[in-house]
DNA sequence: AAGCTGAGCAACCGCACCATA
DNA sequence: CTATGGTGCGGTTGCTCAGCT
């Protein structure tokens, strides 16, 4: 039903526009059908050459795209686990918004399905929970403050190991520290200990 | 039932990096 | 050394749909 009025507006879209020029859009399933058959039989190779070659009016760029975050076989799509979920936050709070680099982490994972999934689920749940904890903190002045030390810790990774079994899958490189020179490299920077100490982040 | 709103997601954009001619 | 083209990446946009009023 919503794909056939995707296709109902990428008609509109190419009879009101030049045919001649490239599309852009999302994709009928005729062109993904074109995109897989080409790629089985004559592989990857250069983006550019292949959307013209297998006959798509599309810039390599969106066929990569498409192919990479879409179409696949490999890819793994929707019911991110809550394993998934706790490495992408913890790879998260190791390496920032390295997306692509978090993704190869998770075997079938795009780097923008982890994006978005970052954004529309985890980072939501952030803020609810800093606000929580903010409250918490103006309603209560007992608490003592121990956060700021343990905030600092996370500069050495060793002192926050999650102990989940998924760990034992990253690599010795993808295990180094990362080199964050300071957090105003990202907004949505936040340490390991953030979430250690939030979690379960199912607060709401 | 209709309108509104926010969440989720696919796709595009712009930039940086790399290879090669 | 420089220009050019291809690729990869992170940020952003815009569309769709479900839930709410």
């Amino acid at each position: 039903m919503g794909e056939e009025a995707n296709y109902n507006n990428m008609d509109r879209m190419i009879n009101s526009s030049q045919e001649a020029e490239v599309r852009k859009g999302p994709w009928t399933l005729e062109e993904d059908l074109i995109l897989i058959n080409y790629i089985t039989h004559h592989g990857e190779g250069v983006w550019n050459n292949l959307a013209r070659s297998a006959g798509l009016n599309r810039t390599g760029k969106s066929c990569r795209l498409r192919w990479l975050n879409y179409l696949r076989p490999d890819v793994r799509r929707g019911n991110i686990t809550p394993e998934e979920q706790m490495l992408i936050m913890d790879l998260h709070a190791r390496w920032g918004n390295r997306w692509s680099k978090i993704a190869r982490q998770l075997p079938g994972r795009t780097d923008n399905e982890i994006k978005n999934y970052w954004r529309t689920r985890i980072q939501k749940k952030v803020k609810h929970c800093e606000h929580d904890y903010q409250n918490v903190m103006l309603t209560d002045e007992a608490i003592p403050s121990t956060s700021t030390s343990q905030l600092n810790s996370v500069e050495d990774g060793a002192s926050t190991q999650p102990n989940y079994p998924e760990y034992n899958m990253i690599d010795a490189e993808a295990l180094e520290a990362p080199q964050f020179s300071s957090h105003e490299s990202s907004d949505n920077f936040w340490t390991v200990d953030d979430f250690w100490s939030m979690q379960p982040l199912n607060c709401d």
